[in-house]
RNA sequence: GGAGAAGUAACCAAGAGGCUGAAGGUAUCGGACUUGAAAUCCGACAGGUCGGGCAACCGGCGCGGGGGUUCAAAUCCCCCCUUCUCCGCCA
């Protein structure tokens, strides 16, 4: 979301920024947004000179009645009423006009970096940088899920049975490796300074709109039934949500957090569930960071943050690689965002694992989160989000690359603590 | 889930339809007194946001949130939220 003074002096500046995101159809959508502020703006100057009026009289009638003066306030209060009708109208139309503004602001996307290759989808995302050798062992790889069941660890048919298509149960040692690996990247943020947060799993629906967009909500987030609450799709929408409505004292700054949540997507759209495995499934886990800072910090940040997530997956022997997303492929709110892609011996590909953004001003400003600054000036924030790691996909990854031979899979130091000391699954 | 009570500024707190755009106090800041400090005295201290204006400034909204009644609402009515106490239920 725009400030609409920004739309005001760079129409051609929001035009083009739609162009780039391949977006033609929502052109329109400036030149409305502009003949819809110039209306709230005249609606507003009138009925605010009118109420300023009645506001005026109402207190003369006041000082009437207390000097006793009974038939000059009435004679004042016929005054005020004959605007009442107007004002009423005016009213109205103030809110239906700040409504609909407020509407096609929305859907308005934030102004990309200018850094940002263009491109219409991701097939255009551009790989920036690898780390660590993509190694192709001499031996087959099975499917993710074969690796897991040689050691007991899933079990889909129940999932199936229980909950449909689109969840598992692991069991066992894979179960356990889960949770190491969740426990593992907390604390690997936690040595980052990270504070580390456990936040609740249902949000408002206001919310939800503050911090993602119409279209994205509507492919992600499950409603609960008559209540107004959603099912996070992801920890950084309740960690981003503890803002809402907020002035943030600036000696705060950044707000650095670790959150740990169960994450729930609908998952419709483009891809839709996978058939097999735990590749793209309705519930998963994540341990999250999130940065809330000052505008010129967030580009350090972002930085920063996507490096985090290669240090954790090459810590875990998993060779990765940036991938930058391309104009068209950045969601709406999005200034910049890249993908730490991991390696997947059986695929011979990379695949997502974490997901990095600077999302600028545009959460700040529809949750209307603040900053008050040393001057007593406010301003918006920047806010970015990143995955640490999310352990049913990452564990494809992990298994992948830490299959040996004989079939059994090598546990990387950094993980043995968690795991009660072994040294591999056989 | 049920019954009560409460939500006013950083904090405490008055106010119960109209000279309240919000008393008073604590804290904070500035000043006087003092060698300095304390104490005392004087002064400042309601935010946020939107609109207009080059600006000084003017105006709208605003007393948990949202509606309503009224010429006029912190004050009356309705709905909701949060907190506290008690009961119930429960990991």
């Amino acid at each position: 979301m725009l400030d609409i003074k920004f739309i005001r002096d760079n129409a051609e500046t929001v035009r083009q920024n739609i162009r780039n995101k391949y977006q033609d159809a929502k052109l329109p959508l400036v030149d409305e947004v502009i003949a819809l502020d110039a209306e709230n703006r005249a609606v507003k100057q009138e009925v605010e000179e009118l109420r300023a009026t009645r506001n005026r009289l109402s207190k003369e009638i006041g000082k009437l009645m207390g000097q006793g003066k009974r038939d000059e306030a009435e004679k004042v209060k016929a005054e005020v009423s004959a605007d009442g009708a107007r004002i009423d109208e005016l009213t109205a139309r103030e809110r239906e006009v700040e409504a609909a503004l407020h509407k096609k602001m929305l859907l308005i996307p934030n102004i990309i970096d200018p850094s940002v290759p263009l491109g219409k989808d991701d097939s255009e995302n551009v790989e920036v940088e690898r780390f660590g050798e993509p190694l192709v062992p001499d031996f087959p790889i099975p499917y993710h899920t074969e690796i897991m069941e040689r050691f007991h660890g899933i079990d889909m048919d129940a999932a199936g049975r229980v909950s449909g298509n689109g969840f598992y149960y692991l069991m066992g040692d894979i179960a356990r490796l889960h949770e190491a690996v969740i426990a593992y990247a907390r604390d690997f943020m936690i040595d980052k300074g990270f504070t580390f947060c456990i936040p609740p799993f249902m949000i408002h629906g206001n919310v939800v709109e503050g911090v993602m967009s119409q279209s994205d909500m509507d492919a992600m987030m499950y409603k609960i039934e008559g209540e107004d609450l959603y099912l996070i799709g992801t920890s950084e929408h309740s960690m981003i949500g503890k803002f809402i409505d907020q002035i943030i004292p600036e000696d705060t700054l950044p707000q650095t957090l670790t959150s740990y949540s169960p994450c729930f997507r609908k998952e419709k759209g483009a891809h839709g569930i996978e058939e097999r495995g735990v590749y793209r499934i309705h519930q998963f886990e994540k341990q999250e960071m999130i940065v809330v800072c000052r505008p010129e910090d967030s580009m350090k940040w972002y930085e920063q943050m996507w490096r985090w997530s290669v240090e954790l997956f090459r810590s875990l022997d998993i060779p990765v690689r940036q991938l930058e997303c391309c104009s068209g492929d950045l969601a709406d709110l999005k200034v910049k965002s890249c993908d730490i892609e991991a390696w997947s011996p059986r695929q011979q590909k990379y695949f997502e694992v974490c997901s990095c953004s600077n999302l600028g001003d545009a959460q700040a400003r529809r949750l209307k989160m603040r900053v008050k600054g040393a001057d007593g000036r406010t301003y918006l924030p920047h806010t970015l989000n990143n995955t640490v790691v999310a352990p049913p996909r990452m564990l494809i990854a992990f298994l992948e690359n830490n299959l040996q031979a004989d079939g059994s899979v090598l546990i990387p130091e950094v993980l043995r603590p968690y795991m009660g000391g072994k040294e591999k699954l056989q």
